[in-house]
DNA sequence: CTAAATGCAAAATTTTTGCAGTCCC
DNA sequence: GGGACTGCAAAAATTTTGCATTTAG
């Protein structure tokens, strides 16, 4: 269940990584899609572009909205972080691509990621090999969490 | 796996289980929104607002876009029908509300529902408890459909 | 140096809203 | 008849695009 926010060492490994992605996809690293990809490796949740260039604009003045955008998209295609399926239409992005799955809260809609390797190791029913091949398999849950729970209305959305 | 049309049969039954449904909501039931829950239920795919509207169209011209929107959020809050959680960030709807799964082709865009009995009954890791109460829990595969294996082009997106 | 990436401004898309008229119950 | 619903038009919000300039490799 990870949801505390990412160690500084273990953001400077996936930075590392992250670059080193980035020169075999023939990308180059420039000092925007450095901080972008920074900015939501170390996110706990799953900001939507709007958030992520809020968050990025007080130390990069100069950054554009559509630059995210721009940068997330081309992030997304080379397989560097995950557009999450959100159940309000905004897209949200994540740092993570290891397999793993989601429980939404429906009432302040926080997305909160979790392992179950149960599950990943379960074969699908056989009818699906009719449909053609899967390629991932991944579980969304739906529920309140238990600050809602407690009755915060504190949070963000809803 | 069920990709084919509704019956006639099934989806008369499916208005008048929707007909009862908007008298004990209170909701008032309007020639538009009848037309818009049977276009729904007999849909095949899962059509975004604009599909449906160009749809309805034709038998009713005078139909608009706004009111497809509305439409389509009331009978969500009622829980008539389902905001599809797809990876292309147009909100998509559908009329079943039974419990079952997704599978989201990354080829042509296509979303075709399965059933899985067998995970339904699959009790959540324990630490899942910790973070609240689940009310609905999802799986979405993704791959490649046999149409798009087979080398199919002719489809909408991607 | 050169192709790729960025910023800016403007457009395209998707979704929501205010209000006056219409229609179900 | 009265409140809920619809259509219209306009606004808000989200995402994409063209082009001139900057920058990484």
């Amino acid at each position: 269940m990870s949801h505390k926010a990412e160690t500084a060492h273990n953001i400077e490994k996936k930075l590392k990584t992250f670059a080193e992605a980035c020169r075999n996809s023939g990308l180059k690293l420039t000092h925007q899609r450095m901080e972008i990809y920074r900015e939501l490796a170390r996110a706990p949740d799953h900001p939507t572009v709007e958030t992520l260039y809020k968050r990025l604009r007080p130390a990069m003045p100069s950054l554009s909205l559509d630059t995210v955008y721009r940068t997330l998209t081309t992030f997304e295609k080379n397989g560097l972080v995950t557009r999450v399926e959100t159940l309000d239409n905004q897209a949200r992005f994540e740092a993570e691509t290891k397999t793993h799955h989601h429980i939404f809260c429906k009432i302040c809609g926080m997305i909160t990621d979790f392992r179950w390797q149960n599950f990943d190791r379960k074969q699908l029913p056989p009818e699906i090999s009719q449909w053609g091949t899967i390629e991932k398999k991944n579980v969304l849950l739906h529920g309140i969490c238990h600050n809602c729970l407690a009755g915060d209305q504190d949070s963000n959305k809803l």
